[in-house]
DNA sequence: AATCATTTTTAGATTTGCCTAAATTTAGAT
DNA sequence: ATCTAAATTTAGGCAAATCTAAAAATGATT
């Protein structure tokens, strides 16, 4: 129950999302890419988090989170979501433009204050990208996670998520139009590279393979 | 336009807290002991200050803000203020549980992100202590800073804010049932002591002429 | 089994923010 | 004018978080 700092709360972000639900073991590097930052750094820190016993590390090994140390990261990620739903929600920022404010009010205390905000906003399930709000008891919601390039020719299905939140493809897919809750049809999937015509707010268009890999969809 | 840290903003806001409008000269000790730290601390802290161009200092001599430092500081109180005026209208937060949070809050960097959340709340003027929030210009709204104490007998008046925000004054008064926006009349005054006896929802008290220093208030 | 490229840790510094204890300066009181 | 108490600065150190460069461990490849 110690209160952690800044960095170690991003540390524990990065081991988290690294090694995934199953978790896995994390190697020092990794953690160092996503952070920018160097391994002898990341080796300095894992000490540390593994002396707080929020981390298993053995050295040379690789690093996992002990129960304690998922139970913040999934609290951090529940006020990074939280907070990222009331930027788009009640302060009408566009879904690319809120992560950068979230990564800094994702670090705001009070546990309190994230409950009032979470009935504020109406107890949401998802963030503006689609991503799972986990509840105050850290238990994610659940979602079929088909993207829109398992979909079938002639199959109407409605955006539900991206699986890529970077700038890059939250602008590309700015650029056609499309919004989460959109309605999409998918007329023809072309053999060769697997990429699809689609119809969508009346007009129709050819997205690629990867980019279709990379939005989430419920069937209809 | 260097982006501050954490620290150096609370410094001066501190020493802008301190020097109050008349940007008076501050003393290193009035800055440890508001910021809970040692005169040595405060000296680092103040060439560093010096060396950014944020403040006058000379040693021994003691210290103000200059312009730069000043708008720095503003800025800091105006995001505070929102963000406190936010946790009570759409958080429905009491005014004395805010400000905690609303001294990390205030830390949070984007100014579109404070432009939004002003629009968000309407514009406000006030804080839930009656306090004064400057605009994006940096100019406080005007308001008479009359207190309670200064009232004469048979007068009505309404509460605007609160001069010591303390959790103690702020708790007592909340004892007592008053809000702002409140109406008062004042009954008598006593000779003595200069205490009050005023009506307040329906019901005659006592107020110490201490406690009406402190309840700024409008005539009506 | 020995070699070599990759990964990771260790060693040694740096910066920021803080502390205690010892000077030093200032200003008030004789 | 001197003395003294208070305020302030200086000196020296410490902890957190970072870096670069060197050493050590790992594991894949001859
Ligand atoms: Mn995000
Ligand atoms: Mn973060
Ligand atoms: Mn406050
Ligand atoms: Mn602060």
């Amino acid at each position: 129950m110690t209160k952690l700092s800044l960095t170690e709360e991003n540390y524990l972000k990065a081991i988290y999302f690294i090694g995934g639900t199953s978790n896995q073991l994390v190697n020092t590097n990794a953690i160092a890419e996503r952070l920018n930052t160097k391994a002898a750094t990341v080796t300095d820190m894992l000490r540390k988090l593994k002396q707080k016993d929020l981390i298993e590390y053995q050295p040379y090994k690789g690093t996992r989170l002990k129960l304690e140390g998922k139970v913040k990261a999934i609290g951090i990620l529940r006020k990074h979501r939280l907070w990222e739903t009331f930027l788009v929600e009640k302060l009408a920022f566009g879904w690319e433009e809120v992560h950068e404010m979230a990564e800094q009010l994702e670090h705001i205390q009070s546990t309190e204050l994230t409950e009032r905000l979470s009935a504020f906003l109406g107890f949401p399930e998802f963030d503006p990208h689609g991503d799972p709000i986990p509840n105050k008891e850290g238990v994610f919601p659940r979602r079929d996670n088909v993207t829109l390039d398992r979909a079938k020719p002639d199959t109407a299905v409605m955006v539900q998520g991206v699986k890529d939140s970077s700038t890059e493809f939250l602008n590309y897919i700015a650029k056609l139009g499309i919004q989460l809750g959109d309605h999409i049809a998918v007329k023809s999937v072309e053999e060769f590279d697997r990429s699809l015509v689609v119809e969508h707010k009346n007009q129709q268009y050819r997205i690629s393979a990867l980019a279709a890999a990379n939005l989430y969809i419920k069937e209809l």
